[in-house]
Parts: C-alpha cells; sequence; structure tokens
RNA sequence: GCACCCGUAGUUCAACGGAUAGAAUGACGGCCUCCGAAGCCGUAGAUACAGGUUCGAUUCCUGUCGGGUGCACCA
C-alpha cells in the first residue's frame, strides 16, 4: 500500500508541447548587460551569416573568483564557424567589447574564456539599490501561470512516516518560490481517503477496537488497528474477502461504514493538521479520493464512447494507440520475448475504480476548477510508470496544460537500506519531528543555557525542524539520502543550524548597536571580502527564478550556504561596529543585506531563523 | 526478462558541454587582550570500466559491470 508522498526526477510527458518559460531573469541582472555588450561586439567583429544558427552569447558566474566576477565562452563556440582560434576570436571580442562602467576591460584566458570583472562603482551602487528593494532583486515572472501542485498526499487510513517528508517538504518549497516569482499557485492534498485499505479499517474498527486507546490517542490507535488487519489479511485469505466486503458496502453507500469512515478521516485529519502546524505548511484544498466518486462512473463512460478506453477480460483499460516507439510506449512491456499489453485500469471487473480513474477525474477538475495552466506532481520515482501513462492519456484526450511529474529519491537509513525503527517499522513522520525538537534542544542546552526556557523551546523548534527541512532540500531530489540526525542537526557545513547562525550573527551586530539599520548614503567596498559578499547578495536574484529549472531547491540551499561562508569571511577580515564612517556604514549595509537574503531565502525553503539561539 | 533512475575524496553531497572536478564531514596543523570560535585560514584525498561525438565530456550516445525501483484489476 504505497501513498504518493512514500518514494524516490521530474519527468516532462513525453509529447512536446510549447511552454513559457517559469521565470524570467531580470533584465538589467549582470549577466544579461554584460551579454547584451557582448553580443554588440560579436556583431561588430563578425558578419551575421558567418554565425551559427540560433546563436546567443551565453555569460555566466565565473567558475573561480581569480578569473573575474562572470565568464562568456562565446569565443569558443564561434571559432569553428569563424574558421580562427578561439583565442584570436576572444581577443577580438574583448577588444570590441565596450565595458563603458559596467567592468573594467575584458581578459581572455585560457584556451579562449572572456572574463569580466564588475567595477567597484556598479558593484556598490547595486548593492546599495537593494537595500532598497523588497523583493532583494528577484524578478517577476513575465509569464504567470496558474499551477496546481500536488504534494504531501498521505494515505489517511494510516499516519504520516518518514516517506512523506520528501514530497511534503519539496513541494511546499516549490509552492512558495512559484508563488514569490508571481506565479497563482493552488496546492491541493490529494490524500487517500478511500481506497482499498478502507476495508481493512472498516474490519478492524469493528472487530479490534479499544475505545479507551481510541479516546487516549486516536492517531495511534487507528494506526495500531491498521497494522494488525493488515499483518493478519496477509495469510488468511478469508479475512481479506471480509475486508473486500466491507469495502465494497461502503462504496454502495451503507450508513454503517460511511459513519465509521467519516469518523477515521476526521480522526486521522486532526492527526495530520497536527504535523503540518508543525512543518509551518498549509493547503488551499484538501480534495482526497473520495471527492471524485460521483464523478469516476461517468468518466469511465465518456472515456468508452470517445473510443480511448475499452473493455477488456470484464475490466475498463486503455490501451496503446500502436503509435511510435514500443520501448517509449507506457501501455506495453517486454514480458515472455514479445511486446505485451500493459494497459492502463481505469474501472476493475468488480466495477470498482482505482488510483488512476481517480487521477483522471482530478486532472479534469483541476483544469476546470482552478483554470490550471500547469499541473505539477511531486511523488516518489517508483510510480514513473503511472505517471507515464496518466500523461500519456490526457494528451489522447487533447489536454495540452503543461504536466510535471517532480519525483525525488528514497530516504535511508544508516545501513543504506529503507529507513526502519529498530523494530523493523516504519518511522512515523510524527516522532522524527518531535525527536527532531528534543535533540535542537539539547544543542542549545548546552551551547546557550541562559537563555529562558520558553525561547529555547521556540528556538528548538526552529532547528530541529528547519534542520529535517534543509537536510531534505539540500540535496538533489533524485539521490537516495541517509537520514542522520548528527549530519543534519550539525552546527557546522551545509546545513540549517549553521545558516540560522549566520542569520543569528547579523541580527548580533544590530542587537549591540541598539538600533536597527539605517539607512546609508553611498557604499565602500574595499576589502576582497566585502566585494565578494556584495557580488553574492547581487546573485541572489540569478539564483532564485533557477529553482524551478528542474525543480532544485538544492540549488537555492547551496546558494545561502555560499553566502553565509563569505559573510563569515567578510566578518573575519572586517570589523563592523569598530571601524568609522562611510565604512562603518557600508559594513552595516553588508549585514542587513545578508540578514535580509538569509531570512528570505530560508523563508522559500520553509524555514523561519531565530534572531537568537 | 523488459523499462526507468543512480554510480564522483574514507563518508555525505555539488558541478546550463567549459579553465587546475567544487564543498562539507572525518584526519592533521594554525587563529580568540578583538562585534557570537556555533567561526575563520591551511594541508591530504575522487569522476565504476571500455569505446564514440566534440576544439573541449562528470555531463551527450553505445556497450559492460555494480546498486535501487517499477511492471493487469493495490495506491
Amino acid at each position: 500500500m504505497k501513498t504518493r508522498g512514500c518514494k524516490p526526477l521530474a519527468r516532462v510527458a513525453k509529447c512536446g508541447i510549447l511552454r513559457a518559460p517559469l521565470y524570467s531573469m531580470s533584465t538589467d541582472s549582470f549577466p544579461n548587460l554584460i551579454s547584451q555588450r557582448l553580443q554588440a561586439a560579436v556583431k561588430a567583429v563578425c558578419d551575421e551569416a558567418s554565425l551559427p544558427e540560433g546563436f546567443t552569447v551565453d555569460v555566466v558566474p565565473a567558475t573561480n573568483p581569480q578569473f573575474g566576477d562572470y565568464q562568456s565562452n562565446a569565443a569558443l563556440q564561434l571559432s569553428k564557424s569563424l574558421r580562427q582560434s578561439p583565442r584570436d576570436v576572444a581577443a577580438r571580442l574583448s577588444e570590441a567589447f565596450d565595458a563603458g562602467d559596467l567592468c573594467d576591460p575584458p581578459t581572455v584566458a585560457g584556451p579562449g574564456f572572456i572574463n569580466f570583472r564588475l567595477s567597484a562603482s556598479v558593484l556598490a551602487g547595486r548593492t546599495a539599490a537593494l537595500l532598497g528593494d523588497d523583493r532583494l532583486g528577484v524578478p517577476r515572472t513575465e509569464h504567470p501561470k496558474t499551477i496546481v501542485i500536488d504534494f504531501s498526499a498521505p494515505n489517511i487510513a494510516k499516519p504520516m512516516h518518514v516517506g512523506h517528508i520528501r514530497s511534503t517538504i519539496l513541494g511546499d518549497c516549490l509552492t512558495r518560490t512559484a508563488r514569490f516569482l508571481g506565479h497563482t499557485v493552488v496546492t491541493d492534498n490529494h490524500i487517500g481517503d478511500w481506497g482499498t485499505q478502507f476495508g481493512m479499517v472498516l474490519w478492524a474498527w469493528k472487530n479490534l477496537r479499544d475505545d479507551a486507546a481510541l479516546a487516549a490517542d486516536p492517531v495511534g490507535e487507528l494506526l495500531r488497528l491498521y497494522r494488525v488487519v493488515n499483518e493478519r489479511q496477509k495469510s488468511d485469505d478469508s479475512l481479506r474477502d471480509t475486508c473486500k466486503a466491507e469495502l465494497v458496502k461502503l462504496q454502495q453507500g451503507d450508513t454503517e461504514n460511511l459513519e465509521i469512515w467519516r469518523q477515521c478521516v476526521s480522526l486521522s485529519r486532526g492527526g495530520l493538521e497536527r504535523i503540518y502546524e508543525q512543518l509551518d505548511i498549509t493547503f488551499d484544498h484538501w480534495l482526497g479520493e473520495s471527492a471524485y466518486n460521483g464523478a469516476l462512473s461517468p468518466l469511465v463512460d465518456r472515456l468508452l464512447a470517445e473510443g480511448i478506453a475499452t473493455a477488456s477480460d470484464g475490466a475498463i483499460c486503455i490501451f496503446s494507440d500502436g503509435r511510435g516507439d514500443p520501448k517509449s510506449d507506457p501501455f506495453l512491456i517486454f514480458r515472455d520475448d514479445a511486446w505485451q499489453a500493459n494497459p492502463f485500469l481505469i474501472r476493475k471487473s468488480d466495477g470498482g475504480f482505482l488510483y488512476a480513474t481517480t487521477d483522471l477525474a482530478t486532472v479534469d477538475h483541476r483544469l476546470r476548477e482552478f483554470h490550471a495552466d500547469a499541473l505539477w506532481y511531486v511523488v516518489g520515482a517508483p510510480q514513473q510508470s503511472h505517471f507515464d501513462q496518466l500523461f500519456a492519456v490526457c494528451r489522447r484526450r487533447g489536454i495540452t496544460a503543461e504536466l510535471e511529474f517532480i519525483s525525488f529519491g528514497s530516504i535511508l537509513g544508516k545501513d543504506r537500506k529503507m529507513l526502519r525503527t529498530r523494530s523493523g517499522e516504519t518511522v512515523q513522520l510524527a516522532d522524527v519531528l518531535s525527536e527532531a525538537r528534543e535533540r535542537a534542544l539539547k544543542v542549545i542546552e548546552e551551547k546557550n543555557p541562559g537563555l529562558d526556557d520558553d525561547e529555547k523551546t521556540d528556538i528548538a523548534r526552529a532547528i530541529g525542524i528547519g534542520s529535517v527541512k534543509y537536510a531534505e532540500l539540500s540535496q538533489h531530489r533524485m539521490t537516495d539520502y541517509v537520514f542522520d540526525w548528527d549530519t543534519m542537526l550539525s552546527l557546522k557545513g551545509n546545513t540549517a543550524p549553521y545558516l540560522i547562525n549566520a542569520y543569528v550573527r547579523t541580527r548580533s551586530i544590530f542587537r549591540r548597536l541598539g538600533t536597527d539599520f539605517q539607512s546609508c548614503g553611498e557604499l565602500v567596498l574595499t576589502e576582497p571580502t566585502e566585494r565578494a559578499l556584495a557580488l553574492k547578495l547581487l546573485q541572489y536574484g540569478e539564483t532564485v527564478p533557477g529553482i524551478l529549472t528542474g525543480f532544485r531547491p538544492n540549488l537555492l540551499c547551496s546558494y545561502l550556504f555560499e553566502l553565509a561562508s563569505a559573510y563569515h569571511g567578510f566578518f573575519e577580515e572586517c570589523p563592523v561596529l569598530r571601524s568609522e564612517g562611510a565604512i562603518r556604514e557600508s559594513r552595516l549595509a553588508l549585514c542587513e543585506l545578508t540578514g535580509r537574503v538569509l531570512r528570505h531565502g530560508l523563508g522559500l525553503l520553509g524555514i523561519q531563523p531565530v534572531e537568537r539561539m
């Protein structure tokens, strides 16, 4: 029994649908400005007919600060069609390049890289401008879309376990990011509140329920009931049939079963909401599978009428349309030395509907009611073939909305196997979160015993929960990652506590100063660490939009970690409060901006920093 | 069997086809009369294997070997 959220890439639907980009780079971003000037140089140096088709000048941050701030590989790309050595092309381009006051004259290095170093005045001016920008340099998208994001989606018959962390945290971060970039995002928790497992829960409720336990710990008792019946039915065919019968009664509208179902859903939802509250995650809708009960039968009829679905062995299926390569046809499978049908089953021979059916109905609803341009599914990689089929059916039905399967890898224990408790059970998410808070509290007691108890508890919550989220988001979503308390709660390295600590240090300056940041005049950036920090701050606006290409919050995490390191480097080299005049003001501005960007970036990750720790 | 995903320092992770493959952690060596040392600086260490495309490959293609996942009435 799986739920959507429980296991391990974005897979684009196999049909090419033209789509607008998800974000816009600010037109006055450094790469853009340099690129425009370099483009002009290209025009001046070579005639357009000799350019490769679709040639665009790319400018990217330099790989190593010793080379400069930004670099372009344009000369390397052009050398072939111009029939000149890359170094010569680079030399001519940099000669023709009009740097203006944007940067120093470009330099040529290596096989033909052109390196750019921003001028001190531009750097200082932009940094000062950042102070007055409440978007911190992040541009709004020029192509806002309505995006429905399907994430978390636990099965309601049992509490969430660690497997749901990835979908839940990743989905929430993508939601926050897409909204900030200017998209309209609708979040929908598509809970599993209707499937086969409810047959088991119904039987267990009737036969095994312990009312005292239920009153004391409803979620725990539901979990116990589920575990017991699940274990028994594995080896007991007649029990399995009995459970199926309970399910059929439920689906036929039996009042007793419906009432029990309502109670279970309500109890379970209470437990889920407590977890989401701790995680600071909310949903616009909780349209579970049961919300589509009425839509399934007409949907199947329509698919039959349209000739997309056909009857087979008493069931209703969607088969391959026979177009295209069998290898990439989600409705075919190679078995027993031949390509055979691998249908998308939408109605069982007993009349029951399936996951596939509700998913199709859900697509219809989201397109119709939310006017969605894009549907994103944050679901583990094992369900890839299901989504391949689902999306293919949507295309056959003429749906042109963007469909994204945003998948991810598994969470492993230290033994590199699926994470389990010592007794071999799945690890409950609620337990993970409370352990995170306890462990964080212990560290705080050690490091800063002087804080009062309430504050310690708040800080422990922020750091504990933040650590769990950051551990998840800082990895490429496809990698199977090892869940390790010591690593994620460590104060060193690329962790939430390290970043929050960097933020705390920016705040500590102003606590000591006794006032909040006051606006300042022109900035003076002279030390290398000041320059490096300012450049990093200015790159926030280039970093955030990139999260949505490939759906990769880990890029933001890397950025924030580099920013924090740049801040610490600056902090070592440059006294702030003990400096004077314009230098002091400039340094205070750097502290303020670092604090703002860290707070904002962590916010996009769903992590709330604290003022003290 | 067939399909998909993944193989990078001892370990955990990075790298739109670009320079000497970056970090972190662990190990070793430095730095607090100085704004939070929960920090900073330095040293040592890696692209599974074999071909191909390319001016250039960790990245793209083919094959091999290893690991994971999925494959008809569950979700």
